[in-house]
DNA sequence: TATTTACTTGACTAAATAAGTAGGGTATTT
DNA sequence: AAATACCCTACTTATTTAGTCAAGTAAATA
């Protein structure tokens, strides 16, 4: 699971969709306008949202894209896995498919201790694949509505006691 | 904030060190043959730990690197930070700094959706941030002991939600 | 049926960033 | 003297980013 640029890109689109939820199936092109980025680009990325299930897609002059399900049962793991999956098709190396990017285990060190910090990094990044399952669409649109509400938004930095978690379901 | 590689190796790199805290302090070199990285890299990497206080250096033989506080009160976040601080000094361009991957809020597009996504996505980075600001290196170790649920670690704030991860899906 | 509109797929790529190494040195401490 | 941290510049390579281009396929509508 990786927490680049593309997942960014990924969650905002898709939060886009969320957004609108209610009215008439979004066009790429109407997100291209609103996030700037390509339509060329949204395709990858739609293209992998909807073959895992995310989004619906609806073909012809008023079609777009829709959730495919409640914004409150699709979480932010749930696209970002999505997206990140490597091709792996086609033939040879299936690369190892890290998880928030494994680290090599090859050169055997020494001792064990290398496979200790491996392990201990593995934890971490179940830890915070746990956290990200637990956060879905709806609770970040939610989270942003009430923390516009509680906090006066008045600073940038450091408002690190406001989390306000729903959980998906 | 960037969640990556090398993240990920300062995070190992300093979980070595919390691992052996007891004993003498750890050199690059011992660090090196562990997780097969070079000790220029670690170089980089331990100068900003240290230079944000997370360790000591002791110079000489004999010397190395300790956690300069019990490890329950270096959190995850604390080792992401140091690390991923652009330069930033000598002189012009401050870069805005982003958390987890600001999007350019640049081409302003017809409405104001994109801000609104924008918006959201802050929200999710700051939780993210929240999240593992309540992780400390001796609770990623911990966790690791005892597969079982981790209470986060209280570090000196982060008072009131009090975080409640695990649950695997 | 013809046209429009939108989605699909795959190949390709220029630019930027990240990742990591190499190697010069200096400063301290044992 | 030796081991270690510390500092700096440069360098190479790999990956990611953010697309473009082209040639489709599918569905709705006029």
């Amino acid at each position: 699971m990786k927490l680049n640029t593309r997942a960014r890109h990924a969650i905002t689109a898709i939060l886009d969709v969320a957004i609108h939820a209610d009215k008439k199936p979004i066009t790429l092109g109407d997100i291209s306008k609103r996030l700037g980025i390509s339509i060329s680009y949204l395709e990858q990325l739609f293209s992998k949202l909807r073959k895992n299930g995310l989004v619906n897609s609806i073909r012809g002059p008023g079609g777009g894209y829709q959730l495919s399900r409640p914004a409150a049962e699709i979480s932010i793991s749930n696209v970002i896995e999505a997206i990140d999956e490597s091709p792996k098709f086609n033939d040879v190396n299936a690369e190892p498919d890290n998880d928030l990017n494994t680290p090599d285990n090859n050169t055997n060190n020494n001792d064990g201790q290398h496979c200790i910090t491996h392990d201990l990094w593995a934890g971490l990044s179940r830890q915070i694949h746990n956290f990200l399952s637990d956060i879905s669409l709806q609770g970040v649109i939610d989270d942003q509505r009430s923390s516009a509400e509680v906090l006066p938004q008045i600073l940038g930095q450091s408002p690190s006691n406001t989390v306000v978690f729903s959980k998906v379901g």
